[in-house]
DNA sequence: CGGCACGCGACACATATGTGACGATGTTAG
DNA sequence: CTAACATCGTCACATATGTGTCGCGTGCCG
């Protein structure tokens, strides 16, 4: 839980170039992973103590530096997948087992919705993103590209204090793997006032980089909710009093910014005036919409982006996905 | 070491569907990779023994269910890589760190090769394979495609008896891998006599798909040397005197049964009009030559390759990179 | 009907792995 | 120059993992 303005070091894996040198750390993660070599053997091999090896490795694997997939045409839940489909006319769905412990679901939906992208995004294609630690994890298992000439487009505003995930952050670490040149929205998610806002999207950072959405082939989408486990309101992006307010005009939470009742209406409400954000219409004309959201408390906002026509494939996780169907 | 005449048991990892439920593998290798459970935790949570779940892990890795990708935009060797393109005029290289134990180069020169053509192969493209151990491990760590329309073109004949890496074991293995169409040649790799061979090339079915050679996008090449070591010798698929001869007239290997010298100028050697396969010239009208070999008695077949025009990209191992470049 | 091979659960145990404590060795700011 | 500090190697130890052995059912074949 954090206190108002305290400071937070912004403690990103920083895809662990320069924690230990790249080529040391892919040759260990080489004779580790591939060669199948115990770590004390890899360590006199390369004269470094074991724990050293342990510990780049560690660094490997929580910096994406290495990349797991998981192969296999039938994934581990594939009959909730079908029925997902069926149920809200999806192009695909993809569940993945709900973590073990009561765990947090984002990495692991996120690393889903990461290979997800790599898989689809095409080459030299403008990927619109979303924030979040879903989405972060997402950045985490994108396959590197080289030289494709891709492009990042971040599709709300900043946050001035840097939380654990922030959407610069985020759009940065999407952009390192990509190898993409990366457009930020140069504005506060929320303006202080409705003349502000209007005046900074009109402004031409602003709205030149709005007006890149249309144009996009993928956008990455997150889903935040409402619940008493919304993480903006634990970071304090949004204050304890607007969020019983937006509560209170019904919305169950918001795809980029754009608050949704459960049936996937806009609401009505005051914030919704200070919201730096791509125009609904302009999301819904890129072709391939992918919701990335996990987790019990993101049910309704996952039903309600659906219904808003937010979503052609949804990432999200079997509890989640247990939900949605039957409910 | 095999008798002649020994039957061996084709006991390829087949892909591991079968061997348990794949969703089943799927669940623990998700719990346990991406989510970073414990063997323990995650036996106790889908009510099942420990062992079971180790040995599931232990066929998900083996069989390349589960593949491990390592990022990072330079390679462990990435001098030698500058080094061997510099020196030999290639488009490419791909160096791995060399098996710390005197061990075999080739699962992991085929590793890289297949992460390769996985990043490589256009969707609906046409691949061309070699045979051998490389090109076997190559194949069990290809990403999986689905209905993307891929055609696997075989670029030899067949051996009866089945030794541990087959022509047509492998060809299978890839199509599979890739949900492509399997064109086999239809032929003994070595004819009894030249009007036999003369006939099968002649024949609809193997020249309908030697036809098939200049039309291929990519073809994945090994290189099969004739030192001691060789292993055509060690399995029995050519004889020790054939060898003999072979090394007498000059050869130092051979790529898709064209046997070259050390100059990678075709030999003259009664075995050649043999050899069903498809021309040299055919090979060369393939847009990129990916040539997987690995180990030091692999060296000059490499060479010879090289200066052959039948590599553009080259995947090898530490050692041989070495040698490549030094001598 | 009687083996008999096979697979699987229950242990058991040798390694391998992750992590903490502690001291030596630089490294930088004052 | 020196003291605070960060870094790294050594040791130590609690877990986790891989791989045996044993004994029990089950289904197959003679």
């Amino acid at each position: 839980m954090l206190k108002a303005g305290q400071r937070i070091k912004t403690s990103l894996p920083d895809v662990a170039e320069g924690t230990a040198d790249a080529a040391l750390m892919a040759r260990i993660c080489w004779h580790y992973f591939k060669e199948g070599q115990t770590q004390e053997a890899i360590a006199q091999h390369l004269k470094i103590t074991r724990k050293r090896v342990n510990q780049i490795l560690g660094d490997a694997r929580q910096s994406g530096f290495v990349q797991i997939t998981i192969t296999g045409s039938t994934g581990p839940c594939h009959e909730l997948e079908a029925a997902l489909v069926a149920t809200f006319g999806l192009r695909q769905a993809i569940v993945v087992p709900s973590p073990m412990a009561g765990d947090d679901a984002r990495p692991l939906v996120g690393a889903a919705a990461g290979q997800y992208v790599s898989e689809h995004l095409p080459p030299s294609g403008a990927l619109g993103i979303s924030w979040g630690g879903t989405i972060n994890a997402a950045a985490q298992n994108l396959a590197r590209r080289k030289g494709m000439d891709n492009r990042v487009v971040l599709l709300c505003g900043g946050l001035a204090e840097s939380t654990l995930v922030n959407p610069y952050d985020n759009a940065a670490m999407m952009a390192r793997a990509l190898d993409a040149t990366c457009y930020y929205v140069t504005a506060p998610m929320f303006a202080e006032s409705q003349p502000l806002r209007d005046a900074l999207i009109a402004s031409e950072p602003v709205k030149s980089v709005l007006a890149m959405v249309p144009t996009l082939d993928l956008a990455l989408l997150s889903a935040i909710d409402l619940s008493k486990q919304s993480k903006p309101l634990e970071y304090g992006v949004i204050s304890r009093a607007t969020w019983q307010s937006l509560r209170d005009a019904g919305a169950v939470g918001d795809i980029c910014g754009h608050y949704l009742d459960a049936e996937g209406r806009t609401i009505d409400h005051p914030l919704t005036c200070l919201v730096v954000n791509p125009k609904l219409d302009d999301l819904r004309r890129v072709p391939e919409l992918v919701l990335a959201a996990g987790g019990r408390q993101k049910v309704a906002i996952i039903r309600a982006a659906i219904r808003a026509r937010l979503c052609h494939v949804l990432v999200t996780d079997e509890d989640a996905a247990k939900e949605l169907v039957q409910g």
